[in-house]
DNA sequence: TAAAATGTTTAAGTAAGCTTAAAAAAATAA
DNA sequence: TTATTTTTTTAAGCTTACTTAAACATTTTA
């Protein structure tokens, strides 16, 4: 398996939990910088080996063995951005910059090894669930977006879906990390934004911050 | 810098180590396992980036600049054996077997936080040197092959310098590991074997083995 | 609902990294 | 030193993973 298939793979996986299943070569395109035929080439080839399910102007669809190679890679990719944050004490995103190199060169065999060393961690440090060894994510994540938050309600934080530097520096700056605590002042509806109280300090949010910040309600 | 340019340079810069300059196209292809054809073309396009000498039927050189690309990938190599040996406690053939995948997709940023983490070591766990960030390799290496060692005198290991895997699985089982002390009870010169005592072992050593496992004197 | 804009596909072409087959040079043996 | 063997090079061709340009289908918007 290639990189480029397995980004490809992995692309269309991660946009299909996003958008519902409505994947076309597009999306894949400008996600991974390549031209559009490329992306309907590729989709072409990869039907051909039976990983997806590839009609003419249709969104794409893996199958089950294409989802048990994208959940494999993840599983890679999650496995290092956990070791790497243990380890070297990197930055959420430096880990993930390096993971996306390594996790196409990870033999079964080391991941296996990293995660009987980190004790079979179920998320990494995005609060991502990590995928099993037979490709499984077997956690439920009834998390929520900080934008569904509730006034007065105390929430940790879940789930920090981004890849973007700037974020993960606010996030770093601020105490937004993974497991920590914070309470929702305020949700303001007419403009979208969210104050919330961490460590002492209130912040607010917009909703490009909100939408991507996941947290689940203490009782 | 392609998989299939570092390891070609590689291949050539090691070659030179070990067959005094006199590394054509042939050696590197069998080692590589690709075909003549494909060992010279890619030798002429390595030329045009000037990271080698090429003239026809000449052995090829690496220009400073692809020794510069050679010793970053042995740094990485090397490092990652090290990190992986001591962290996850694999045997000397499967940290090779990963590193030689994990060396192409190495960050200089994670090399150096893992060559921090180690302490900056010199040598990995076979008793190869480890280059520094600027592909210096500082530490001069006085060991030598058993074949050469002298009956009577007590030697630590300093190298195993392999990659079979049924000869490390012969050194784990045999306690012949870096670092390690034996002794030399005697030199057959008939037969060119050796006879080494270790761990209140008495072993037999053929030239194969022989050849290929460095020491340092002890004083 | 027709026109315009957008997205998808096809077609043709490129570079990297290989292959096999044959020609040419170099190394080895008789 | 010539003949044979081996190695290297050239030539032609293949696959993967892209590109741009143009054709075509779909979606949006007026």
């Amino acid at each position: 398996m290639s990189v480029a298939v397995e980004n490809f793979i992995k692309t269309i996986y991660k946009n299909n939990l996003n958008s519902v299943n409505n994947t076309k070569p597009g999306s894949i395109a400008k996600h991974l910088e390549i031209s559009n035929a490329a992306a309907t080439d590729m989709a072409k080839k990869l039907a051909e080996k039976d990983l997806l399910n590839y009609e003419k102007y249709k969104p794409l669809k893996l199958t089950s063995k294409g989802e048990k190679i994208a959940l494999n890679v993840i599983r890679k990719h999650r496995l290092w951005e956990a070791f790497l944050f243990k380890t070297f004490d990197m930055s959420l995103h430096d880990i993930h910059r390096e993971a996306e190199l390594l996790e196409h060169e990870t033999s079964n065999f080391l991941a296996e090894k990293i995660s009987s060393y980190l004790g079979h961690p179920k998320f990494d440090p995005h609060g991502d669930p990590i995928p099993n060894s037979k490709g499984e994510i077997t956690t439920t994540d009834i998390s929520i977006s900080l934008e569904k938050s509730l006034e007065n309600k105390t929430y940790t934080i879940a789930r920090l879906m981004s890849d973007d530097k700037d974020f993960f520096d606010f996030c770093a700056q601020n105490g937004l990390k993974y497991g920590n605590t914070l309470e929702v002042v305020k949700q303001f509806s007419n403009t979208k934004m969210t104050q919330i109280r961490i460590n002492n300090n209130t912040i607010l949010l917009n909703q490009d911050f909100t939408k991507i910040i996941y947290v689940n309600e203490i009782n």
